[in-house]
DNA sequence: GGTAGACTATGACGGTTGTTATAGCCAGAG
DNA sequence: CTCTGGCTATAACAACCGTCATAGTCTACC
């Protein structure tokens, strides 16, 4: 019955997250996710019989929900608590990588799909923006601010926290992210201000 | 004597560009890169002995230069006529790529390095992020924005919209865009009214 | 004890990768 | 005409890719 497979699965898709944060999805190989999680090649295809694209997909959602755990209890103390944790939470993953990883989520997300279908990761991606936006949104509004201008706020502020962080990688420097969180924070302040 | 082996070179490190802003580095073949310019494979390595890696820094500098004379031009009536150039200039590659184009320049930044050196790829995807935020910071300040105010705003100018570029191409949707260059927008006026 | 089913081990498949080598073409200079 | 040097054509190299199939192991329940 299932004993539910242990923390092996999980283990596999967490690994394969931060490979794709540092290499890009299409450089990412099955065989190094595996190896990478000390899981058999042949467990993932027993995991993930949709093969690559499945395993992405919840790499995608996997962190895509990690960060929104985060977001969602900062927020609890307003939209500049959660700002702060946001841009935290990403300046460790930089740091501690030494400026080689960034978001899972934004690799996936410029990966080029085929010209007919939308594939399953991409989507994801899709929507795992749409959830970290609506969660900064509703704080923002909860405090005040007007729907459009929260909406744009909290659309703003995912966009340039992802590219920051590119810039950060390629700059080898926290600085991009030293100043964004700056002008992101008083913009916060302001938009809650009313 | 040089009669400057004709626009073939040229044609392929644009070709390597628009190649690269759609798949990212990794999963773009100098094959390929060689058939998208119709020019034989043999080719690529005669105007470019280092390889890919040489190719694709020439593609980054390439599009580096390539918007910042737009950059340039547009911002010699202001910051926010820039701006609005900057926005335009993304927005007509997501929307008729029909959202499979990027920034190159961000699909380099994202790979990573081997752990002891940096590719010239991505020192030059630095250099160009640089270069166009130190176009910005110097119209701002132009336009009696403080030094300090000037570059984190340009930081952030150019992390939103590659960030932004990102996000639209995740969702199918040029929404994103709207909503940043809006906020984008409202920020450099309230700058530039000191 | 036996049996079902979850997991692993191993190896193969056709194809593509970056790169190099070699030989050939073909314009322009002497 | 010869000859040089920029460019191309073709083939090969070892390594790796995603995926699949098969056989084996191990554990949990009847």
């Amino acid at each position: 019955m299932v004993k539910s497979s242990a923390p092996s699965r999980e283990r596999i898709v967490a690994g394969a997250a931060d490979m794709i944060s540092r290499r890009g999805l299409s450089a990412t190989s099955i065989r190094e996710m595996a190896k990478h999680a000390k899981a058999p090649l042949g467990s993932t295809y027993h995991y993930f019989p949709e093969g690559k694209q499945q395993l992405a997909t919840e790499a995608v959602r996997f962190t895509g929900e990690w960060v929104a755990r985060s977001l969602r209890k900062e927020l609890e103390a307003g939209p500049a608590a959660g700002l702060r944790a946001f841009l935290a939470l990403w300046r460790k993953i930089v740091v501690e990588s030494d400026f080689h990883a960034g978001c899972p989520v934004l690799a996936v997300a410029i990966e080029e799909p085929p010209a007919d279908e939308i594939p399953p990761a991409l989507a994801a991606a899709a929507e795992v923006f749409e959830q970290w936006e609506d969660l900064l949104a509703a704080s923002l509004r909860a405090r005040g601010a007007g729907a459009e201008q929260a909406a744009q706020l909290a659309t703003l502020i995912v966009a340039a926290v992802e590219g920051t962080v590119a810039m950060c990688r390629a700059k080898r420097s926290t600085e991009p992210l030293d100043r964004t969180a700056e002008q992101l924070q008083a913009l916060i302040a302001a938009a809650i201000r009313d």
